[in-house]
DNA sequence: ATATTTTCTGACCGATCGGTAAGGAGTGAT
DNA sequence: ATCACTCCTTACCGATCGGTCAGAAAATAT
């Protein structure tokens, strides 16, 4: 699943300039995705756009799944790093809502990633498991809660979901209309989540 | 693209046998969808799960983008005909608690409809517009609004797409966990679109 | 300069894709 | 009997898919 293993690297070596390579594809796979969706992807098209040939994209990925798979778990990372550290910059009062906030920022921001994360979790293939996605956000709501002296949240895995959907929602509708003010939006969720905290 | 247009019928005519056998093969395609992702679906697939075969799929529709098209379609008119009549029942006061809980509920049931729209939505060749797609949500919130006195919702866009995508999100985990309780899920959903009225 | 290893290309493979051409099976009208 | 029409099949088309293979080009080492 996350082993490259064919010609030039293993997860052990991998020297740097294949880590350039890879990294240039991943790159150009996200692109790709995100305009032309999941199924409009072919390695031919991902080794047009890196300026090489097919088989070279398979010499340093054994197949096409893998450099999807790839270039989706980088995405995730990226918006995991970003999104962990702006919660850790914030206080534990407005966890939840830092969350959010970060989140819709990241996304706003790096609009092949949303397209690429919207795009794989549509698909058969990648993860499907929205449960575990939004499972740190439900831990946040926790936390939350317990730093306003509230008792635990009866239902947190739903109030995840709700609030995870709700961010999809709105990182699309801006991927659309790029005027959309996603910070205003930002706001207003994080006041929705507020008032949760005092029913 | 709402056209069939090819041998058999066109918007006019349609004999009451062709409306069979399309409404099997838009049956078997929306299950394909469903299984397979909007990638993994062939004309050759649509007919061996309809015990035909291939060109008479092509018989009936003039593509296999019209094939899926009106598989869309349909399910959608089957998903907006069910909330529409529950709204319609329900009083004006509890008018989007009555859309969320009805939509939750009816796609809750029809699982291969709601993978098929979650296909659809994610994929570049349908529809994208999820203002459009939220919009009457955004004006039955407006309506009970004023219903309550209230003053119009300043950005109704975001409540609307915020409430959508919680409905999204609720239903696809109802997908991969067939255990998880909706009916709560939109309980709370509902407290959650009520406090949007005094805040 | 020579040898070795890494990186990549051109040519090709079988499979499958969406779509077409031609015609047979069945039904009803004349 | 035959014509006309609907509905469907077998056979096939070019294009593209993911992936393989032998070997050239480029870099590195000696």
């Amino acid at each position: 699943m996350s082993e490259t293993s064919t010609g030039g690297s293993d997860g052990e070596s991998a020297t740097f300039i294949q880590r350039l390579r890879q990294a240039q594809i991943i790159e150009k796979t996200v692109e790709l995705v995100a305009e032309k969706g999941y199924a409009g992807v072919s390695l031919a098209g991902i080794a047009e756009r890196a300026g090489i040939t097919k088989p070279a994209v398979l010499y340093h990925f054994p197949s096409k799944s893998a450099v999807v798979d790839a270039a989706y778990e980088h995405v995730l990372q990226e918006l995991v790093s970003h999104v962990g550290a702006a919660v850790e910059a914030a206080s534990a009062e407005d966890g939840p809502a830092a969350y959010a906030i970060s989140m819709i920022e990241h996304l706003s921001v790096n609009r092949h990633h949303t397209r690429m994360i919207i795009e794989a979790l549509g698909n058969s293939d990648a993860e499907r498991d929205s449960a575990a996605r939004w499972r740190p956000l439900a831990q946040l709501v926790q936390t939350a809660r317990s730093a306003r002296g509230l008792a635990p949240d009866p239902d947190s895995r739903t109030t995840a979901l709700i609030v995870g959907g709700a961010i999809d929602s709105i990182v699309t509708e801006k991927l659309q209309d790029p005027d959309y003010d996603t910070g205003a939006a930002a706001a207003r969720l994080a006041a929705l989540i507020d008032a949760t905290y005092t029913s």
